[in-house]
RNA sequence: GCCCGCGUGGUGGAAUGGUAGACACAGGGGACUUAAAAUCCCUAGGCAGGAAUGCCGUGCCGGUUCGAAUCCGGCCGCGGGUACCA
């Protein structure tokens, strides 16, 4: 018998199912559709564990669904703009578009050999014009529908470099190639009015059943409505046109705590006042230093400035309040204005200590008063004492006390009750090259004008005329373009200027689930197609989207269905959502001469040392010495990393812990070397084994030879079974067995217990190897095992099923059906605890009556002798599962 | 900082209120072999014991329950997100 050789049969199988269509979707009235997707990749350039990790259980899911006899769509394109092929350009010269499509033929060449289910025919990439063509199309006709509009936003300003920064670019405040401090920076910029969808987007929440509650609770928490009081204090001795600053507070019932009043350093008082006063202007400035993100403002130290404006209390005019610009008020949410009561914030509580500000008690515990040593924040459905209430009992919840000085405040004139939301608008522009063009134009006449839409695409340039496009120049190449910014009023036709914003690429990732339906229409979708289509019944991601992605993508299904894109019913266009955990891995780590950290590939570590100082050591096998840097031996990629930081073979590298998989910090495994070693169905029955799927896992090499081993054994037994003849004694057992592992097998899959289904798979291949039964009952069950292991190794299960005569191709036999009676096992093993600690086990027919049941475990030894002649307190006796005898 | 998760043998993990450690990996022992590889069989949470068995044990502390890895509260550690990484 011949061995069993991977690279053989997977080729084999996969020129089959190309040949016979078996993954083309076509859209079959007859048939029930079903449409797996897993989220795009970005074309790093190379596959690595979490890409198979994500595909296989996607292709698990399509191909299941196939054998259960589903029109299946299981399509794959390229989430193709983004920052990393201008960062390629910078680096290393050429052009992001050769960068991207370079990466994405070599990883499609990756991908294949995996033997996915999917319709190549449909694939598509975000930075194909005839994609982002489209994209723009919709722009404009959201455009004309309100949902898109101009305000000025705040960004990451690199001043050495004059460009803006994203978030990921700015490291401890600083630019990450100019090492510059960053500032913060308003500009005009597009936006997406999302928050418009705020309760819309809040509500329909609830009916996505097959969403995990995680997520839902992460996107419910940041749309983050709240009710609230608005209401404005009157200023003294304030610039004129500032008689009255509108503050915002979600917790109106300790207004008579209030010891100060903050605003934004944005906030139109403290621009006024800046403007004439250098020192307030000093310290606006040093507010405006550090990044933009919500944690290195919440994390910054808490800074306030006393403008020596003071505001009068609503209820007592003669109580003075002073108002300070603080660094952590926020000029997007609310009014940009509050009032501290640092009673019963911790944030006000630590700002008031500083600033020494009185801290007055609003509400006490119901059993005593609490020290002032930090804030008391009970959760708002906590009963509390109220010292200085003004509405509502004296003894109530925080939540009701809100409500009860809501009403009061409106019945007296001060203010009213308003219903607020953290989600702010979707900010789209981008300052840079590589995304989708804004296709409008601005005109000095007719001001921002649309792009006509039979002028679309705007396509990006592909050089300065003859000249490549330099993107080693910090900013925006299209603003340095001599040409490309030039054309005509798409209005009057006189000479105007094209916007030189991109769009965020989320943008790209917001309906690409849509235009799968039909990638090659002449419009973004096709009515027909998404009609049949959509939605996506299974949607398959990491839980790093759980918020962006999966939220922009919820309101842009509804912008679509606005604009006339998609159908009414695909507003929700994932009806199930998977959240699959991460491949992780160590990261390994070397300092340049800045101390900045320089990283390393996995495969240029050789082993570890042992832990020195608490920290953990590798060193590195570049496969270069300082003697050896020959091209021949040594990868391009490798070579130049080596000789740019003198490093060597045995060279020692910090290690930090597993985090997830990123390209930027190279902590990357290549799935490809272990393909060529032991074949895809290895790769794909490994990754499906070893972790739950919704975890995290982090990747060790170890355990791929274990499954290939296993995966030959099966192909073996196989074997074995094949060339044996003629009918033996049926065995009862083994048929049992067999159906057993249909149904768990078949429960896995349905619930994503991947790992679970494969160790009954173990179980059944094992059951299969030991059993006695004649040749003809083992040849079922072999057939039985081909089609359960099918999705999950296609290419193995091919060739066992046409080894043992099996009809046609694995993949379009019908899913077996478990036969209900071979499910039910006679007799049960009952266990037998005393004091709820197992003691003992009795074996009785499953349908024993409960008093005979109770009859045994009374007349047990174990039972007898624990009792030493006594009764028991309690006997617990739960049918099918347990006794417990309390003693 | 804030929001959301996760934490079980040497390792990956199973069990989602009912026998903790299924199924594997690495390890140990054995069979086959001149030998090795491959394959097959046995063993395996910790401690004590020759064994039967007993005690301990799911990050830590406390609670609910006849019964908790599982539910609740508090803490510790790790991870994800934090609106310009995708």
């Amino acid at each position: 018998m011949s061995r069993f050789e991977p690279s053989t049969i997977e080729s084999k199988w996969q020129t089959a199912w190309e040949q016979a269509g078996t993954f083309t979707a076509t859209r079959d009235p007859a048939k029930d559709k079903y449409y797996v997707l897993e989220m795009f990749p970005y074309p790093s350039g190379r596959i690595h564990m979490g890409h198979v990790r994500n595909y296989t259980m996607g292709d698990v899911i399509a191909r299941y669904k196939m054998s259960c006899g589903f029109s299946v769509l299981h399509p794959m394109g390229w989430d193709a703009f983004g920052m990393p092929a201008e960062n390629a350009a910078m680096e290393r010269g050429g052009h992001p578009k050769d960068w991207t499509y370079g990466n994405i033929a070599d990883m499609r060449d990756q991908m294949k050999p995996l033997g996915l289910s999917i319709d190549w025919s449909r694939e598509f990439a975000t930075c194909d014009p005839e994609y982002y063509g489209q994209q723009q199309a919709m722009f404009i006709d959201m455009l004309h529908a309100g949902l898109v509009y101009r305000k000025n936003a705040i960004v990451n300003w690199d001043p050495v470099d004059m460009t803006v920064l994203a978030n990921e670019q700015v490291e401890d405040g600083r630019g990450w190639r100019s090492g510059a401090l960053v500032e913060r920076r308003e500009l005009t910029q597009w936006f997406f009015k999302i928050s418009d969808f705020s309760e819309e987007l809040l509500s329909a929440l609830d009916g996505l059943d097959n969403w995990p509650e995680k997520v839902k609770l992460m996107q419910r928490n940041w749309i983050g409505k709240s009710r609230g009081l608005e209401f404005a204090f009157g200023t003294v001795d304030a610039p004129e046109g500032f008689d009255r600053i509108e503050v915002y507070t979600t917790r109106p019932d300790t207004l008579m705590g209030a010891s100060f009043v903050g605003i934004s350093p944005d906030h139109p008082l403290a621009k006024q006042l800046e403007s004439h006063d250098d020192k307030v202007a000093a310290f606006c400035a040093e507010c405006r230093k550090g990044g933009t993100t919500e944690e290195a403002i919440e994390t910054a130290e808490k800074l306030g400035y006393d403008t020596g404006i003071k505001v009068r209390h609503p209820f007592d005019t003669s109580w003075e309040l002073p108002v300070y610009i603080a660094n952590f008020i926020l000029m997007d949410y609310g009014t940009g204005a509050i009032f501290g009561c640092p009673a019963h914030d911790q944030r006000d509580f630590e700002f008031a200590t500083k600033y020494d500000l009185p801290i007055t008690p609003v509400f006490e515990p119901t059993d005593g008063a609490s020290g002032l040593t930090e804030a008391f924040v009970p959760l708002k459905s906590e009963t509390v004492r109220y010292v200085r209430g003004f509405a509502g009992e004296q003894v109530q919840t925080g939540e009701a006390g809100v409500n009860s000085a809501i009403d009061f405040c409106e019945e007296n004139g001060v203010g009213h009750g308003v219903t607020k939301f953290r989600l702010r608008d979707w900010g789209l522009s981008r300052q840079r090259y590589w995304g989708c063009p804004i296709p409008v134009v601005h005109c000095e006449d007719c001001g921002v004008v649309p792009e006509k839409k039979e002028n679309l695409p705007v396509e990006l340039p592909y050089d300065n005329g003859n000249e490549p496009i330099d993107f080693a120049v910090p900013g925006n190449p299209l603003d340095r373009h001599p040409t490309w910014r030039d054309c005509a009023c798409p209005s009057c036709g006189k000479p105007a200027k094209r916007e030189t914003d991109t769009m965020d690429t989320f943008v790209d990732s917001s309906w690409y689930y849509a235009r799968f339906t039909a990638p090659r229409a002449e419009t973004p979708t096709n009515a027909e197609d998404a009609e049949y289509w959509m939605n996506v019944d299974q949607y398959i991601g990491g839980i790093e989207h759980a918020i962006l992605h999966l939220l922009y993508s919820r309101f842009f299904a509804r912008a679509m269905q606005i604009t006339g894109h998609l159908p009414k019913k695909a507003v929700e266009p994932f009806d199930a959502l998977f959240t699959q955990g991460m491949v992780t891995h160590e990261i390994y780590l070397t300092r340049d001469e800045n101390g900045r950290p320089v990283y390393h590939l996995p495969e240029t570590i050789l082993e570890y040392t042992s832990n020195v100082d608490g920290k953990k050591k590798a060193v590195l096998k570049l496969g270069v010495t300082r003697a050896n840097m020959d091209p021949k031996t040594v990868s391009a990629d490798v070579l130049t990393e080596a000789s740019r930081q003198g490093l060597f073979d045995g060279y020692e590298v910090e290690t930090i812990p597993s985090a997830k998989m990123s390209k930027s910090k190279k902590n990357v495994v290549d799935p490809v070397n272990i393909i060529q070693a032991f074949g895809a169905d290895t790769a794909r029955w490994f990754v499906l084994s070893d972790s739950p799927p919704e975890r995290d896992v982090e990747w060790t090499a170890s355990g791929a030879e274990a499954a290939y081993k296993h995966l030959g054994r099966v192909w073996r037994v196989a074997g074995d079974i094949a060339t044996q003849e003629g009918a033996g004694k049926g065995d009862e057992e083994l048929t049992r067995t067999v159906h057993k592992a249909i149904h768990d097998v078949t429960m896995g899959i349905e619930s994503f217990g991947f790992n679970a289904a494969v160790a009954k798979l173990y179980g059944l291949a094992n059951a299969i190897q030991k059993s006695k039964a004649g040749a003809d009952a083992r040849r079922d069950a072999m057939k039985v095992l081909a089609q359960l292991m099918s999705p999950m190794t296609p290419h193995l299960s091919e060739e066992i099923w046409s080894m043992l005569g099996g009809e046609g191709l694995v993949i379009d036999a019908p899913w077996p059906k478990a036969d209900p009676k071979m499910l039910v096992e006679d007799t049960v093993t009952l266990p037998i605890q005393i004091n709820g600690k197992r003691k003992a086990e009795i074996s009785v027919a499953k349908d024993l009556p409960k008093e005979e049941v109770e009859k045994l475990a009374l007349a047990n030894d174990a039972v007898v002798k624990a009792l030493a002649g006594g009764q028991p307190k309690k006997l617990i006796v739960v049918p099918g599962r347990i006794i417990n005898v309390v003693i």
